[in-house]
DNA sequence: GCGAAAAAGGAAACCGGTGTCAAAATTTTT
DNA sequence: AAAAATTTTGACACCGGTTTCCTTTTTCGC
């Protein structure tokens, strides 16, 4: 009998089925070379014990622990959690856990960080949110440290075993086809800062639908942002400002398109009637402002689950996926234009 | 020489500086019983190296992780990623590292659950968020385990070393002294659900506020939402149906105030100067509504890093903090009631 | 029924630290 | 100067798994 009350190890298994502990540990790991008999006697005594591998003692042997990483350095809240739920739901029923990492990718010595980071916790594997994730050095450095990776990324930035993507162009022209069904031809753009990738597609899809349609953008119609609120805001009084006013705003993100609420509401615009705004994230306060707004949505947690799966089941169906369709939520902030 | 380009090991230390292993594992814990000649010795040897422990190793012979966990079921994204932020900020040095586990407060199995985690994780100790951090028999599921834990609060729920904890009820009546300042006297209350110790502390708070300045609250100026936006947008409306309508709001929470907004919109009610309204947490939705919302802000981030302190380092003076000042936030909701 | 090949299982070392306890070195006491 | 007390250090087992390598058992062809 072991000590009771005292969690089961891998030797009181092998005793109690009167095998050596290799053997247990073949079990554990579903070895191919065992007979069916000892594998499920070692069995019901692993389940009538309750035993479970220590995660720790199989790291040290392993050299690498059982744990995903998220490395992030996000504006937006609810898009890191939502991804954190998804990867819960991969590594719920698994002896995975996840750990998080908040980075500041101005840092100069982001990247050393991340080496000593990688190089102490030994993680299996590490999940990178947008925009860290256009980093190349930084995926380039996790494979030179053994350390498995997927990126979520807004383009296929990487092979399909290391990314989860949106497609943002071909969602940013389906906002810019539902504007023009309406009737808009005048779309002006804020988009997001240099230097992110994302920012740089939903242009690209803007101004390739804008093209398909034969519409023009005058300049006056562009402005860039920060992505955060009051650059939005900033962009959408310059854009309210043209000689030529347009009749719809794309804001490559929630935040500035709520900082546009804000432009048009202090220019006595109400929105729809006078000016029609589409966002995009569907993050919360799209659905809280008001109107409620018009924004195109991805499937975070689901993107983070495949994310996660990449890595600790790479032969489950869910973790083929890697590229996630958006979607346009509709609500309120469009309108056709007022002729 | 060790070999090198492999990460050296405490052998190879203890090797080049011709002392034992265990001598090197006094220096790395600061045993005090050592000569200083043969502690700088090593640290010479160990600068030199970049040797650094391995703490899969450490935690194999320790029995504990170097892991933090947090526990959270959360509505609020942002204040949970403002409170990781907050405990990176103190483990950022350290070789700790932070593990996310998102719970579902009304699963059956959630104990059961958080025990098997603890159990697998041998976790250094966790910060549990409102709402689970009521449950008292979640801090003593830690306690059984072995497992250092700080809860974060609304309220004193536990000892100093157990809890960071804002103080809601001062909070409120500030929020309340200031609308009667401005002149209101007929003051509604949007409480959160029941079952929750911040909507419980909100709502005595309220009440206390109002009975110290001698106001009423007459029933139909009470409602009850379940924190989340549509619920306070029901409850508002409610609340503006009531034959004595009162002039200013108090939610318990920024999502319901937002629904406040919208239902004060449905009803041609502007805001501020038809109704005001005041909201709590300070959440970037407050900024980001029209016109920005007035509301009480608590030190997230701070409390996360003393929470984070009191488990690994208990003895920094940031770690004795234990109870967190809120303050109000002024913005444009607010505004002298119309007589 | 026998020998060879293949399959199954075990002993011992190892991963990189820490705990115990006794030995060695140093200091203090007599 | 020897004995006692104290401080410093090391040998070795241990944490709970995995890996290597070798032995035993089974299977199968002839």
């Amino acid at each position: 009998m072991p000590k009771s009350n005292k969690t089961p190890t891998i030797n009181d298994v092998a005793r109690l089925s009167g095998v050596s502990k290799k053997t247990v540990s073949r079990v554990i790991n579903r070895s191919a070379l065992l007979s069916e008999n000892t594998r499920t006697k070692v069995e019901q005594v692993i389940a009538q014990l309750g035993y479970v591998p220590n995660p720790q003692a199989r790291a040290l042997a392993l050299r690498h622990n059982f744990l995903l990483g998220l490395l992030h350095d996000n504006p937006n809240a609810q898009t890191v959690l939502n991804f954190q739920e998804g990867v819960l739901d991969a590594i719920r029923e698994t002896e995975f856990a996840l750990v998080v990492r908040p980075v500041d990718r101005h840092s100069p010595t982001l990247l050393d960080d991340i080496r000593r980071f990688l190089e102490l916790q030994r993680l299996y594997g590490v999940l990178i949110l947008p925009p860290i994730s256009e980093d190349d050095a930084l995926a380039q450095l996790c494979l030179e440290m053994g350390c498995g990776y997927v990126r979520m990324g807004s383009a296929m930035l990487d092979d399909e075993d290391h990314i989860v993507a949106s497609n943002d162009r071909e969602m940013v022209s389906q906002a810019v086809d539902h504007l023009v069904e309406l009737g808009h031809r005048k779309i002006a753009l804020i988009e997001g800062p240099d230097g992110f990738r994302s920012a740089y597609e939903r242009r690209e899809g803007f101004m390739a639908a804008m093209q398909a349609h034969g519409l023009a953008v005058l300049p006056e119609w562009r402005a860039q942002g920060t992505y955060r609120f009051e650059s939005g805001m900033a962009a959408a009084t310059r854009l309210l400002e043209a000689a030529d006013r347009p009749t719809a705003i794309f804001a490559s993100n929630d935040e500035m398109a709520a900082g546009a609420f804000h432009a048009a509401r202090l220019r006595d615009l109400k929105v729809p009637d006078d000016l029609s705004i589409i966002g995009f994230d569907d993050s919360p306060i799209a659905a809280h402002i008001w109107p409620p707004m018009t924004t195109v949505g991805w499937p975070v947690r689901e993107m983070g689950r495949a994310a996660a799966l990449k890595l600790i089941a790479p032969d489950d169906p869910a973790a083929q996926a890697f590229r996630f369709p958006a979607k346009l939520v509709k609500r309120l902030s469009v309108a056709p234009p007022r002729t």
